[in-house]
DNA sequence: TTTCAAATTAACCAACTGGTCAACTTCCCA
DNA sequence: TGGGAAGTTGACCAGTTGGTTAATTTGAAA
């Protein structure tokens, strides 16, 4: 069976860690190498290429995010506060991120996108994956929310990627600033897109 | 006064293009002195470096963009109409994008933004400034559309900063799905947001 | 204890990166 | 018309890029 390593997690630890706080541009295969403690060869024994690690990354980062979002959006929850919770979790991650490396880092998926999307297929085929699943949570918290009429009765569809492409735009202006106090509207500004009643 | 040249501003077209079709991290300085047919020596003549004639396309591109904008946000027009005027406006631009180069490239500030805001700290406080100029556009249409009883009274700061994010993030998930239909949505998610009256 | 698949290593590669420079050409203006 | 400021050129640089290779070391399992 020959030996076993980490190195292969700490190769993706690494590429997530440094296109999070950089941009996949400024990440080089050498960087990876370096903050992962692995040698370019063993890079190279594990992953095609860069882009394909990146994707696992990708993968990797979403996959864990998935355990806490079901958990946020758990049906058991009050639909008006799953997604409260969900924004909450958001300022709470970016706070560990901004103690960790002194700078909000925002939402990889989406600062990502925007880099690589008209340069790489195959990178922007698995965002576009990731956040189509990922609006389906708004999508259903709207919909249950709807139907307990504690919100407005406009499509589900329209208010949750409206709802999504506000949160991303919070996220990129906190990173751009690098103010954590952007994310502090994060629930107001849902309500009143959403029209909360009461 | 020795000769005159059109190099300088080739080059700065061709840092736009670049960018805009692609990212910072992808165009190269032999890629733009290609694409404008200029010699990497001429390139150093005009610029001390890449992030200086990055500063000097993005300087232009406001420029002439707000000449639009001041436009489209005259007083003289009402002011929601003034708001769907400026989300057309993205739609058609986006339109002619796509004609020429095949791809939705949404906006260039929030990409570039996205980008390099952890990176180069020149390009981010110059891309803050031109992200902080537009809302106010946003803004001081909302106050007046609320002046006039025809949206929603909470505080035009607060929508004007909602509404923005919504057209950014709508124009990035335009660029990630290559997809003009994602902007149809502007003006309905606006009126939903602006809590749009009649 | 042997075996051999799996992991590691360092040296290597060509292409490309942002940037420099000194020589040369152009052409505006006095 | 000629002087000189401004623009052009191509050769050059050291460092970095993503990626390759063959030899070597390791350790899980038979």
């Amino acid at each position: 069976m020959g030996r076993t390593s980490t190195a292969k997690d700490r190769l993706i630890d690494a590429m997530i860690e440094l296109i999070w706080a950089g941009s996949y541009g400024s990440t080089s295969v050498d960087h990876i190498c370096e903050r992962a403690g692995v040698k370019k060869g063993s890079f190279y024994h594990f992953f095609e290429s860069k882009t394909e690690l990146a994707l696992a990354a990708i993968d990797h980062g979403w996959t864990e995010h998935r355990k806490e979002l079901d958990q946020i959006f758990s049906p058991v929850v009050p639909p008006v506060e799953r997604i409260m919770h969900c924004f909450r979790n958001f300022r709470q991650e970016q706070e560990e991120l901004f103690e960790k490396h002194g700078r909000v880092l925002g939402c990889p998926i989406h600062s990502l996108g925007a880099e690589v999307s008209t340069v790489d297929e195959r990178l922007r085929d698995k965002l576009q994956e990731i956040l189509s699943q990922f609006i389906r949570y708004y999508e259903s918290a709207i919909r249950d929310a709807q139907a307990q009429g504690s919100i407005v009765t406009h499509d589900a569809m329209a208010l949750a990627r409206i709802v999504f492409a506000y949160s991303e735009g919070l996220l990129l202006h906190a990173r751009m600033w690098n103010d954590l106090g952007r994310l502090d509207e994060f629930e107001s500004g849902a309500k009143i897109i959403l029209g909360v009643k009461g």
